[in-house]
DNA sequence: CTAACCATTTTTTTT
DNA sequence: AAATGGTTAG
């Protein structure tokens, strides 16, 4: 314990020694950044900092369950439980669930995910009578979020605001700024958060409440931020505003690896930051301790074909070790079981692990190819991210249920119900029993007693619409009221609505969705236990932060596969890259960013983003790709383009392969005319 | 107006 | 796999 930190090298143990004033560790990929984070922390608490004075900041709850596990390795995991560490989301969570009758939302308030904020765009777009041809209800959502993000309100977003990104003109973001101003409302109304409320509802409580702001300036003593590089525009503005005055700031980041852009990561913040803290200690950890000495210097070379970067090496004292492998396949099929066969080969003849082996991808429909084949070739894996258990379909049913126990005035949920229940009443006679209840001043589910008041509704439709209101509402107003333990009462809900034969029984494979739902319930008794003290509120609110909630077990003896983005903070001493095409990685939509200006940077971002992959390797990596695909029609083949990137890689470092070419290994053919390598 | 059917297409990345 | 779009019968 004494020698604490004697574990650490040289520059590692400046960065863990200096406890006060502002920090910028610039730390490349596998130099020890969360074990220097880990062992600053503990070097705080030794140095008689209490726990409860450090807030530490991380970018997923993976990264933080990561952190407190090795802090509490080393300074015991009896007090890691009260530690201020967690996400921004779920520490603003905290902040604003102690204050939320100074932000205008009531106790049961609950937050909107991208899909219900979207539905919540719809809606309005819809009731403003607009085409949404011409105000794309995605689109218009994303510029609301990213105003939402730099702290814009809804009157100033004017097309002098967005003009640096777009030619929508002045009339157009009037409209924009008057949904806006809506969906802002409907939010309040159904007593909801979305995302970006965690972090800017954050800021406008501590801004506006002095005494509050300086409880948090105590409370916060002193802030640590992992991944600073992907910090954005609101939430670097809660940083300074907690770290002040004495700005005992000290903040993680490498600029190569920002790849959350579209979220509103803004560079510049790492770039800048030592003009925003001028007396600022900068250290660079450069060593790599994680990769052979092929990958760090072919990923090396990859990353300076940006020009956004700030001044830093990456060296290591490892072996070059094994070639990185690429390999070209006829097709993503053939790319899939090539993939299967080297891990079959790895883990008979070299001793790897299944764990020990990570498939890396662009997108989660990539992975959707070897999830077919894996399985044939008795490789068994894991899903990380992606499809969460939670966004199947009919768990998010039966969640709408619940969110009207916990927020009886979330309207979202209660159409949702509506729309899933009550057959012969689509949009248009919804919207106007709405009409309906708004224009004589009801609740809507006033107007479910008698629904022929509305016209167009007929008693066939009427009865169906009572019983709906009989069977689920009351139902749900009645359980509300009851003080069972909160598994009991899902439970209730779920036979009292009877929500198999009413709800599941008209989906494609019931069966199978039965076993979800039943694992769903187990596992709400299972929060229910591990959780004394707490309710169905805090399950629906902590799942949905909770981006890869795992069910599986036996998590030892799987290959993962994820995307790049959720593989950072990892790592693996085996990983495939697939899908290194063109169009794919880098994204079509950077590329069209970049053509259309939209984004000089967007590909820049692709590049560290593949960054970020192969530096997840330690050992070996292996890049594939294919040369066509299956596009339309039977028959039809589109043909494939390997990935820039692999053309920047050093080719002495490289090991090529043609995978089931009939022609042979006819080499890297270069995007569209260039030559081969 | 709704729902069911079919065909088609299209998937960024996450809290 | 799921979302979208178009068509048609009730």
């Amino acid at each position: 314990m004494k020698h604490l930190l004697n574990d650490l090298n040289p520059k590692q143990k400046i960065a863990a020694q200096t406890l006060t004033g502002p920090v910028l560790v610039l730390a490349g990929a596998g130099s020890g950044k969360t074990r220097t984070l880990t062992y600053r922390t503990a070097n705080l608490i030794q140095n008689g900092v209490s726990h409860q004075n450090i807030l530490t900041v991380t970018f997923t709850n993976r990264a933080a369950d990561d952190m407190k596990a090795k802090i509490g390795k080393l300074i015991g995991s009896e007090i890691i439980d009260e530690m201020n560490l967690g996400t921004f989301h779920s520490i603003c969570l905290k902040i604003l669930r102690e204050n939320l009758n100074k932000i205008n939302r009531a106790e049961g308030c609950l937050i909107y995910d991208t899909k219900d904020s979207l539905a919540i765009v719809e809606d309005i777009i819809f009731d403003f009578g607009l085409e949404a041809t011409e105000y794309d209800p995605k689109m218009i959502f994303n510029i609301i979020a990213k105003a939402k993000m730099e702290l814009v309100l809804a009157a100033d977003l004017t097309a002098e605001y967005a003009q640096a990104e777009n030619q929508g003109s002045k009339h157009f973001y009037q409209i924009v700024s008057k949904i806006y101003q809506e969906y802002e409302r409907v939010l309040a109304n159904n007593n909801c958060f979305d995302f970006n409320d965690l972090i800017k509802k954050t800021i406008e409580l501590l801004e506006s409440n002095p005494a509050i702001l300086t409880k948090y300036q105590n409370k916060f003593k002193y802030i640590q931020v992992d991944e600073y590089q992907d910090v954005n525009h609101s939430q670097y503005q809660l940083i300074s505003l907690l770290a002040k005055p004495q700005n005992n700031i000290f903040v993680v980041g490498d600029d190569w690896q920002g790849i959350y852009g579209f979220r509103g990561a803004d560079i510049s913040n790492i770039l800048e930051f030592e003009q925003d803290y001028p007396e600022a200690v900068v250290i660079k950890l450069e060593r790599n301790y994680r990769s052979s000495n092929n990958i760090i210097s072919a990923s090396n070379k990859l990353i300076n074909n940006n020009t956004q970067n700030k001044v830093k090496e990456a060296w290591t004292e490892s072996d070059d070790g094994a070639p990185i492998f690429i390999a070209e396949a006829e097709s993503p099929l053939v790319e899939a079981k090539y993939v299967c066969k080297r891990i079959n080969h790895l883990v008979d003849f070299y001793n790897y692990k299944l764990s020990d082996i990570a498939i890396l991808c662009r997108s989660h429909f990539q992975s959707m190819q070897l999830q077919k084949q894996l399985p044939k070739f008795r490789i068994p894996h894991q899903l990380v991210g992606g499809l969460s258990f939670f966004d199947r379909q009919e768990i998010r049913y039966f969640v709408n249920y619940l969110k009207l126990i916990v927020n009886p005035n979330d309207r979202l949920a209660l159409k949702r119900l509506f729309r899933i229940e009550v057959h012969g009443v689509g949009e248009i006679l919804l919207s106007e029993i709405t009409k309906y209840a708004r224009e004589n001043k009801m609740k809507i589910t006033d107007v479910f007693e008698s629904p022929t008041v509305v016209k167009g509704i007929g008693n066939n439709k009427a009865a169906n619409i009572i019983e709906f209101q009989r069977r689920v509402i009351d139902s749900i107003y009645d359980l509300r009221e009851e003080k069972l333990p909160m598994d009991k009462k899902a439970l209730e809900l779920y036979q009292r609505v009877d929500f198999e034969q009413n709800v599941l029984a008209e989906l494609d494979d019931p069966e199978g969705r039965k076993r979800y739902l039943n694992m769903f319930l187990e596992d709400i008794s299972n929060f229910r236990k591990n959780n004394p003290g707490r309710g169905l509120y805090d399950y629906l609110l902590i799942n949905k932060l909770i981006a890869d909630k795992d069910i599986s077990e036996n998590k030892e003896q799987k290959v993962k596969v994820m995307t790049a983005h959720s593989a950072k903070g990892l790592e693996f001493p085996v990983v495939f890259i697939i899908g290194a095409e063109e169009e794919v990685f880098p994204h079509l939509k950077s590329l069209e960013a970049k053509e259309a200006g939209l984004n000089p940077y967007a590909v820049e971002e692709e590049r560290r983003l593949f960054y970020v992959a192969m530096t997840r390797a330690e050992k070996l990596l292996f890049i594939s790709f294919a040369k066509t695909k299956v596009a339309g029609e039977q028959g039809q083949y589109k043909q494939l383009y390997p990935s820039r990137f692999l053309t920047e890689l050093p080719k002495q470092r490289l090991d090529f392969t043609s995978v089931e070419s009939k022609k042979g290994g006819s080499g890297i053919q270069m995007r569209k005319d260039k030559q081969v390598i």
